[in-house]
DNA sequence: ATGAAAGCGCTAACAC
DNA sequence: GTGTTAGCGCTTTCAT
């Protein structure tokens, strides 16, 4: 920037000024620093500029893994919104490893921006608790939060009842739940969802055979496929499945075409997401809509309010808030 | 930092040196030290730190869409490699406008990144040639780059052409493409691999009939949907599919089902990308393998190299190599 | 309309 | 083993 004052003959702060459009300079001055700028091919620091500055123009979002549809298509969303608001996104994946996740969110890669999104998958609320911020952060998913962050979640427990529910009322006896927990008292998505699914039992008074509930780790096609597999290899009669993602009912899907089982004649299947791959499997997939775009919106919403607060002294930052989004039923082909 | 000085009773050089693991402060003064921090909350400041080391410990990916397979599938395997050489990968998206792409390359983002892959859509050598760049830099994609750039490419014709050849010579005799272009003297994706797509029939001797041709501006899901829908609608007759992705593919799996057409039977199709997706449709799809685990591997050893040489001025920077990365068939359920 | 000075938080280089 | 000095490249403040 030196270089380009002096070669432009005037002060750095002349060109800091033409190069943020700030007014105050004459028309003649700025297209002399304009071109000395592109003669020499400068670029500003961005580093120097925040140092100095305290703002990014970049948004964090931090996920376990950015090659899973869900993620995908809410970095998207996200990416949108931002872009809007005349920032831009940056996406980081943990590998859902609570260390990773911790270490990301700690280490102070965060104040690399103005704001932060987190979605995490194994850190509980004991270690966030720990952390002090001044970057703005929400928080997204199930997972227990503090209650000093922001947190938008979707209604796992009451979509997977409705899922269940669905499949149970439409002639369904035996609904088997892919990637569900035997133990579901912990507060995460497969057990959250498992609740739902018991619930949805409990309330239209069916009996819940244990040998329907098919825990997994994952929750991919492979997993998908596998459990299928594994429920019709064990000889475990089934006339219903709901997947824990729609991920792993594509798998599932998959599993039945091979068993030369037709869903829903045979089989009925419901996925969780609604993630824009259920409209083109065959036979289209059921889904839950966990209120995707609500759920974007409400972050974007929050965040905003956060970046301006910390932006400006003088405003208070905002209490924070819990938001659960409402889930509803996206029913396609492959339910009754 | 110096808030932690103080109350430590050491100087910031003590501290710095105690974050950094560097040798030479005494087991007391480091213990005292990490106390302090961890009473006070401290947490480094990467601007800082970066204005002043000069490298940030990340890499960047800049791509027109994270929402879609195969960039989110290019950035899981180039994460995975970035990682394991102690850094990280953050991710970008352009939205697949040129303006904005020109603008995430040039703006000085770049700073902000040890080194980046940049997979640019639409931008073309001549507004490349403009920018200088000081951050290592390798492309990715089949738009045609500067030669003073590294470039790692698929081999799109070549994988076309296999693809095609298949088709034709297991007995399609009238192979539509989906996202083909009428016009393919451009270097983009949809024109290199309707080359190969032509290429194939005059090998063959196989007349090719322009009807077969199908643009469209997307490539994902539904414009495979459509492409297929209007094919049969305008009575085109056609006994093979080559979509130019994997999406596509999916969608023209789709239309075919509805259509009560029989994969392979009646129509053969075969996407492009081979992604983690083809196993699990109904029917499993056939693809072509484009090397995408080497185009990753090869992309970090360009990278690890540039990046190696900035950081020592003593090594020369290495001169710019395009690689072209072998294209093969992965044969599934969707072919004969 | 333009410039000079100071400092953001850190670390390399050297002194003690 | 620890402290001092200087400066990375920018922007805020105040002076001209």
């Amino acid at each position: 920037m030196i270089d380009v004052a002096r070669e432009a003959g005037v002060s750095a702060m002349t060109v800091s000024n033409v190069i943020n459009g700030r007014p105050g300079v004459s028309a003649e001055t700025r297209l002399r620093v304009l071109a000395t700028i592109s003669k020499l091919g400068y670029q500003v620091n961005l580093a120097a500029r925040h140092l100095r500055a305290g703002r990014t123009g970049a948004v964090g979002l931090i996920v376990p893994d950015i090659d899973r549809p869900y993620y995908a298509q809410l970095a998207s969303r996200l990416a949108n919104g931002v872009e809007k608001r005349g920032l831009h996104l940056v996406v980081e994946r943990t590998g859902g490893d609570a260390e990773r996740e911790l270490e990301a969110i700690s280490f102070g890669r965060l104040r690399m921006y103005d704001g932060v999104v987190v979605s995490p998958l194994r850190v509980d609320a004991a270690d966030l608790d720990q952390l002090r911020f001044e970057t703005p952060v929400v928080f997204i998913g199930e997972r227990p939060v503090p209650k000093t962050f922001d947190h938008v979640m979707m209604d796992n427990v009451g979509g997977a009842r409705q899922a269940t529910r669905h499949l149970l009322t439409t002639g369904s006896r035996r609904v088997a739940i892919i990637g569900g927990r035997h133990d579901d008292h912990v507060d995460d998505m497969p057990s959250l969802r498992t609740r739902g699914y018991r619930q949805a039992h409990v309330e239209l008074g069916i009996d819940l055979d244990e040998e329907l509930v098919v825990e997994s780790e994952s929750f991919d096609p492979t997993a998908g496929f596998r459990a299928v597999k594994r429920l019709h290899e064990s000889g475990v009669a089934f006339d219903g499945v709901f997947a824990l993602t729609d991920a792993a009912a594509m798998g599932a899907l998959r599993a039945l075409a091979d068993l030369r089982l037709d869903v829903p004649r045979d089989v009925q299947v419901i996925g969780f997401d609604n993630g824009k791959e259920t409209e083109f499997l065959v036979p289209r997939l059921s889904s839950v809509e966990p209120g995707n775009q609500a759920m974007a919106d409400r972050v974007l919403e929050l965040l905003e309010q956060r970046v301006a607060a910390a932006g400006d002294g003088a405003k208070r930052a905002p209490d924070p808030v819990t938001t659960i989004v409402t889930a509803q039923l996206a029913l396609r082909e492959s339910t009754r």
